[in-house]
Formats: structure tokens, sequence, C-alpha cells
RNA sequence: GCCCGGGUGGUGGAAUGGUAGACACGGAGGCCUCAAAAGCCUCUGCCCCUCGGGGCGUGCGGGUUCGACUCCCGCCCCGGGCACCA
């Protein structure tokens, strides 16, 4: 074949990234692109990627983000929905109070400045989105409807004040969060030890919907280690509670749960929680000395030293003085009190029995208490603790029972005799709202010393932070002391009265923005519920694994809440039909992270190969769920998909010929407009195939494969361009590659289309393959001989189990291997594979 | 300790019980060029070979199957989550 120069203008030009990208995001900024009404008469979908904290530039895992949020968005519009694509910022939280703090600047100056900085990164990458929507958690209006759900909440009973355990620092007179406290128990600030202590704190009543939010689980479309991760969160356990008697105080119960009511027979005492009300009345005096100690020893130890198995448990336990009355034996045992027993969980007191519970086994050995198994173990048992299946033994009226019928009779036991119920426990704690902080929303209330709690009147919300607070890194939040904010009178009764200081924790913000855009234009109101209705549930969520457990939870007790206290339709219950976890980008082995210092800008790469290509690396570099390591090869991989581009350039605007001045040598041969061959109907065949090919990667959320694709058709189309195209099939071909990649380069792709088309590539429809198109005319029909590959024969993809077999037995090289021997036995699969086999 | 993931060439990965290694990066050779860059073409799992081909090969050991990267059982290693929850 000789090649033919192709005359002027058919000269290509080199790709400009910069030139073209830039063109195209200003055109998308002024046109408002990807802007959408719940009027539109599509079909609604909508897509979210979580919004972001903003901290400045974009890095990496915002570009993949947003890459995966983005190529959905594209791929949804051409497919027909009308998608709602929008974008906003977590804005409040504490890195910025302590990042404004270290720059002297107010948070709020700080925090916009990320916020501009990370629009421009966002609109830089070209993400579509409606750009009218955006929402910022400290915008006044949202704090406004944060306080008036907050006082929906208070009003319903969801949110209460209570007294709980806090980390408390001396030092620094402040609460600390669990993160902020250091391994060996000290402020990560200070250094002093940090104590548990009782404060008076806001919750949010998660526990109301502990249920529902584990039954809800069943019919999500999310990753099941989301899901897992979340049940183990809830905890549910189902087991009894029931009351022990005081030995000597009939008076005294003790309340405990079990999950194991068929082994009371084998309790050899009981254990309370160092902080259980009962330990001052139940501790006797020569036993007194002990047990404060260890009540002392508890408060001063760090959860994390608490939870730990290391120490003797012998230090860890004390002996009250007193004895409870095993129900089931009538028999007094030992009450302990010890560390491990929580007085958060359950009743804060627990029945041990050491012969079914390890960790009663170990506690027993150290404090010498007898074991009295109740369950046969297996012939054979070595170990020490059996919590399996058996027999029941030492057990009276429960003897030879299974545990499962063992553990019905024991609780109708003690529900006829009225000392004990079926129970269900749930880990799953209220939800701590309260933050001593100043950059975050005020929770609305007013202390008054005669009327009590007193919510702010919801015309005169929102209560917003005075901005003249001196931002210390010692002390109590700006606003406990900072009387202008602080001393105000009681809306009820006149008096004087004291504004409640504490500030939400900011996962409440992200508990409802979904919502909020919807309608982010409402102004009587957080958003109408008939836009809630049309919009709602997010059809695709996407973000980070980070928050499987703590935001995506928050939020599906919001999105009930709201629905009971009416803000939103009541049917509403689960906000997110389909959440997709993406995997880390990590470098040297950590995630990549500012705080770290370990980021490779995006910057880089727009100002070099430009945002098509480093998208199209994220799309190609793995299964997006699985995590990246940036390594000394990426810089070559992202050029690689640069180069990927410049070739559908060049195929799109001259086919195939180089970039050059005119008289460079070319490469490719000139289009024939005679009558399609068999060589251009096999490129047609290709396009159909690569249609169903991409768009089935695609809703796999295999991109890399959908990008492998997209360059094996790149490359067979290079021959084809070589070998003589015809120029119909030639156009098509490369208009079908061109929609193809454009939700996933959606810059060159759109300039691509414009020059040849004249019109808008985002606006046109999905491609469909015509299945008798897509049908491959010939496949390869493996032969195989005991299961290994001898030959390999072109078959048409029809033929039957017969003419199948026909073939293999035809095969010059099966003749060879078996001579004139027959198989035993044929296994044909027309039209892939026949295996003969042997005796 | 418990619960999830995962282990495939030099590298990232592909293969929904049926040709292991698609595609890409890297590497080797060639074309073009005064030269280079760019571009284009060919080869590239390991071992053996008479250059026709043959053997081995998806962490390890078993099993099911005509056939296993894929399913089952038991281990080893790596990553993540939870961690005294009664």
């Amino acid at each position: 074949m000789a090649w033919r120069r192709i005359p002027s203008p058919a000269v290509a030009e080199a790709y400009d990234a910069q030139a073209t990208e830039k063109k195209w995001q200003q055109r998308w900024a002024d046109e408002g692109a990807y802007q959408v009404e719940a009027e539109d008469l599509r079909s609604a979908y909508y897509v979210l990627c979580m919004y972001p904290y903003p901290s400045g530039p974009a890095h990496q895992g915002h570009v993949r983000n947003y890459t995966l949020g983005d190529l959905t968005v594209r791929y949804r519009t051409m497919q027909g929905n009308a998608v709602l694509s929008p974008i906003g910022f977590d804005s409040f939280g504490l890195p910025a109070e302590n990042a404004a703090m270290a720059a002297g600047a107010h948070p709020r100056a700080f925090t916009e400045a990320r916020i501009a900085e990370l629009t421009a990164s966002l609109r830089r990458l070209g993400a579509a989105y409606d750009w009218r929507r955006v929402v910022r958690s400290h915008d006044p209006e949202y704090v406004r409807w944060n306080q008036v759900m907050f006082e929906a909440f208070l009003a319903a009973g969801l949110a209460y004040r209570a007294s709980a355990p806090v980390n408390w620092c001396p030092g620094c007179q402040t609460v600390l969060a669990n993160e902020q406290v250091l391994a060996d128990g000290t402020c990560e600030r200070s250094g002093d030890l940090v104590v548990k202590k009782d404060l008076e704190q806001w919750f949010y009543r998660i526990t109301a919907y502990a249920e529902e939010l584990l039954a809800g689980l069943n019919d999500l479309d999310w990753p099941e280690r989301v899901k897992t991760m979340q049940r183990n969160w809830i905890g549910r356990s189902e087991g009894a509670e029931m009351d022990l008697v005081v030995e000597g105080r009939p008076d005294l119960r003790v309340p405990v749960f079990t999950t194991r009511p068929d082994t009371t027979f084998g309790m050899t005492y009981a254990v309370l929680a160092p902080e259980h009300p009962l330990v001052g009345v139940l501790t006797t005096p020569r036993q007194r000395p002990a047990v404060a100690a260890l009540a002392e020893q508890t408060a001063h130890r760090s959860e994390i030293e608490r939870q730990s198995t290391e120490g003797s448990l012998e230090k860890r336990g004390a002996f009250t003085g007193s004895l409870v009355v095993n129900p089931f034996t009538g028999g007094p045992v030992p009450l302990y009190v010890a560390d491990y027993v929580l007085m958060s969980y359950g009743t804060g007191a627990v029945m041990a029995v050491p012969a079914e519970d390890q960790r009663d086994w170990d506690f027993a050995g150290a404090h010498h208490l007898p074991v009295v198994r109740t369950v046969q173990p297996p012939e054979g048992w070595e170990g020490e603790a059996y919590t399996g299946e058996g027999r029941k033994v030492n057990s009276d009226w429960l003897n030879g029972l299974d545990v499962a019928t063992a553990k019905a009779a024991a609780i109708d036991w003690l529900e006829e005799r009225g000392i004990g119920r079926r129970q269900v426990n749930y880990r799953l704690r209220d939800w701590l709202i309260s933050r001593q902080r100043y950059w975050g929303c005020p929770i609305p209330v007013i202390h008054c010393s005669g009327c009590g709690i007193v919510p702010v009147p919801i015309d005169e919300l929102p209560v917003l932070a005075p901005d003249d607070v001196e931002l210390t890194a010692r002390g109590q939040s700006p606003l406990a002391v900072h009387d202008g904010f602080r001393r105000v009178s009681c809306p009820r009764c006149g008096s004087p009265a004291e504004r409640e200081t504490d500030t939400m924790d900011t996962f409440v913000d992200s508990s409802w923005y979904f919502l909020r855009f919807c309608d982010p234009w409402a102004t009587d109101r957080p958003f109408d519920p008939r836009l809630v209705e049309h919009w709602m549930p997010v059809d695709q969520y996407i973000g980070g694994i980070t928050h499987a457990i703590l935001h995506l939870l928050y939020a599906r007790f919001f999105t009930r809440a709201l629905a009971d206290t009416g803000f939103s339709p009541p049917d509403l219950r689960e906000p997110f039909e389909r959440l997709f976890t993406q995997g880390m980008i990590r470098l040297g082995g950590q995630a990549m992270s500012k705080s770290r210092g370990n980021v490779v800008a995006p910057s880089v790469y727009f100002e070099t190969v430009g945002a098509d290509a480093l998208r199209l690396f994220h799309l190609a570099v793995g299964p997006p769920a699985d995590d990246v390591d940036w390594t000394s090869q990426t810089d070559e991989v992202i050029e690689g998909r640069a180069r990927f581009l410049a070739r559908v350039w060049r195929l799109g605007t001259t086919d195939g010929c180089p970039p050059g001045e005119a008289g460079d040598p070319m490469t490719a041969s000139a289009p024939r407009d005679a009558d399609p061959t068999d060589a251009d109907q096999a490129v047609l065949r290709a396009s159909h195939r690569l249609i169903a090919k991409v768009t089935d990667s695609i809703d796999r959320w295999s991109f890399n494969t959908a990008v492998a694709a997209l360059d094996e058709h790149l490359n067979s189309l290079y021959r084809y361009v070589q070998a003589g195209p015809h120029r119909r099939t030639l156009d098509d071909a490369v208009d079908t590659l061109l929609l193809l990649l454009a939700p996933m380069a959606p810059h060159i792709t759109a300039e691509l289309w414009e020059r040849r088309r004249g019109s808008d590539v985002h606006a046109q429809a999905w491609p469909k393959a015509d299945p008798d198109l897509a049908r491959a005319l010939t496949t390869t029909l493996v032969v195989q001989v005991n299961g290994k590959v001898r030959d390999r024969v072109e078959v048409d993809p029809d033929i039957d189990v017969a003419e199948a077999e026909r073939l293999a037995l035809a095969s010059a090289k099966v003749h060879e291997l078996l001579g004139d021997a027959l198989p035993s036995r044929i296994v044909a699969r027309p039209p892939r594979l026949v295996n003969l086999v042997t005796p």
C-alpha cells in the first residue's frame, strides 16, 4: 500500500488542550449548561458527589470523585434524563477555625477564599454543575434552617439535653473530640491528662430510629461492606433483661442485660460498671477503699487504655462486699465492680457466666471465682469458655435443650415470674451534637433561670455568631466569653438570661444539604417538599469510604426525622438509593492528604496535558472502588492518556495524518466514496460492538475496561485508515467514538463534534448498538483435548453442536494427537469450545 | 480477637466456569529524519527448542468439574474496619 499525500487544508494542527478546555469551560459557564428545573419533562435523575470540605484547590481525590460524578451526569443526560447535578461546600468546621487562628484571619474570610480556590479547580476540571444551586453550610440562610429544624426536633422530642461524659482537658479548660485525645490519654495540644467529665450536652435521638435504620439497609443498592459497617455500628442484640435481688436488701434490685439468658444457671458472680449509681450503696465499708481506687483509676483512664486487654485483671476489678441472688438457682453470688463493664451499654451491669464467656472466664480465673458449664462442649474440647451450640447441662429444667430453645424457655420463665423480660439492645448511642466551638451553627436556645430552656423564637432566627470575637488557642469557646452574644433577655419572661454558646457538630450540616439542593431558593422553609418529592432520593451518591458510617448514618436518620416532623414527604425514608464508594489515592503507602503534605496537585496536569487527559487517567487506572498508588510511573501513564487524545484529535481532524507542516509524510490513505467493501462493513460492525461494550462497562462502573475498549477501537481505526477507508464509514466510526468518549473527555469531544457536525456533542443521544450489526461474523472455536487447547478454528457464531464436533474432529492437530483413537466423550459448547476427552 | 476486601507478567490491570495476561505504562528492534523530538510498524509471562513447536504458569495445599484466576474446604501473606457491647 502506497501512502498518499493528503493535500491542504487537511494538514493537521496539534491539539491545544489549554485553549480548547478554556473555550468550552467559558461556554458552559456562559450558557448555564446543566441547569435543570423540576418542570423538565425528561425523567428525573439525581447525581451527587459528597460535598467537599473547602481546604483549598482540588486534590487528586477530588479529581477522582468529581470525574466519576461528571461522567455519570453527562452519560445520564445523553441517555435522556433530566439530571440534577448540584455542588456545595461543607464550610463550617474546626480546621478552618484553627487555620484562621494561625493565619490571624476570620474563619469566614479564610473559608470563603478556600471555596473560591476549590470552585476554580472544579471549573477547570470541566465538571458540570447547576451552579445556581450552590449551598454553603455557613451561609446565614442555611444556619437558619438548621436552627429551625433543631427547634422542630426539640418540640418532637428528637432533640434533648442531658449530662454526658466527655473528654475534658483541665489545661485547656475545654471539651476535646475523641480524635484530639492521644493514644496515651493526653491532650494533643497541652499534653495534660484528659479526664472524663460529666457535662450538659445536646443530643439528637438517633436511637429512636435504630430498628428502622437497621432494617432499611436491606433494600439499599450500597456496597455490602458499607452496609455491614452500619449494621455493626447499630449493633442490635437480642436477649433478656432481668432483675437481680441484692442479698439482705430485698428493696434493691440490679437490672442486668444478657444475650444468653439460657446460661443463667452458670452465673457465678455479677459485675457493676464503676460509674453505676448503686456502687455507693452496695459497697461495704471494708471494701470501700478498693472500690473507690478502682473508680478513680477508671475515671482517669483514657477510652483506649480502658478498652485495652493489657494489664492484669486483678487490678481491674474489685469486690463490693455485697451478694446478689441468682434467680435461677436461688443461690447468692458475689457482686464485683470492674472497668470492663461500661455504664453506657445495656444497664451498666452484667451477670457473669465464665463457662460461656471468655472475658468472664479470664476475670473468674484472676479472682478465683467458680466456673459452672451450662452447655456441653463438643467431644475433645480443650478451649476455655465455650460459646457454641450444644445441649444444656447443670441447668435443672433446661437440661437437654439446645441453646436456642433454652433461650426462649428462660425468657418465658422470667416473664411469667415478673422478674425479667425480652429485650433488644443497640450499641448505637444518641448523637452528641454539642461542640464548644466558634465556627459552627449556634444552637438556638436561651437558658432562663425561671423558664428553663427556651427556644429562640423562629422569627428571630438565624442566631449568628458575632464577628468580633477573639480566637485564641486556649480556653473556652469564644462565644462563651462574648457578653454581647451570651447575655440576653428571656424571650418568654423577659428577665436576664444566658444564650446557649455551644454550636452544632458539622455532621448536622451535611445531614440535609442534599435536600436543600432540590430547592435552594426557598425563603419560607428549608425546601419545598414537592420539589424534594420530585428529585429525591439521590439516584447515585458518590464519595469516599471514610464516610461509610457517621455521615451516611446521620443523613439516613435526618431524612427520617425531617419526614416525621413534616419538612419533607412522609414516605421519604432513605436519602441515597445507590452509593458508590471510590478508592483512595495513595502516595508512599499513605493516603494523599494536605495535612500529610504528600499531595501531587492536579493543577500541574491542568497546565500541561489538560483536564481531559487527567480525567481519562483516573478512569483508566483501575476499578474506581480500588485504591490507586501514585508512583514514579504515573506521569508516563497520564502522558499516555494525552497521546490517546492526540490520536483522537488527528483522526477527527485529518483522518489520522500526523501534526506538522504541509508536505510532511502522511501515514494515511485518502478516503474513498465508492461502495463499501467487506472491510468497511467490518468497521461498522466493530463500532456497534464498541457501543455495546462501552455502555455495558459504564453501567457496571467498569470505566477502566470502557477506556480500554476505546483504545482498542482507536488502534483498529488507525489500521483501517491506512488501508484506504470509505469516507462515510470512517466518519460514522469517528462520530461514534466521540459520542462514547464525550462523558469521559468532555472538552476535546465537544470541540471535534462542533468542527465536524456544528452541534453540541453533549446534547446528542447516547448511541444504541444494533444487535444484528453487533454480532460477530465469525468467532474462534477452541478445540481442546483433555482440557488443553490444541487448535483454533474460525466458525460461524451460530453453529450447532454437531457441526462443532465435526469441525473439532476434522482438525489436523487432533488427528496428530489422537491417531485413530476416538474420544470417549465430547463436550461441545458451540461456538466457543469443544473438548475431546480420551479415557 | 472478630468482620470485610485482596494476592494474576517488570508495573497498573483484563478475563461474569470455556483461548489466562485485553488495554495501558515500561522495555527491545525497525521505519521516517542530516540528526533529534514527534509519529508510525513489529515484538515483549517464564523455561526448553531442531524455529515446526513443546512444557510450565493466576499466594500455598486439597476438592468439585470434560474444563477452575473464577466454585467449595483448609492454610499463608497484605490492606482496611470494629474492637472488653454483656
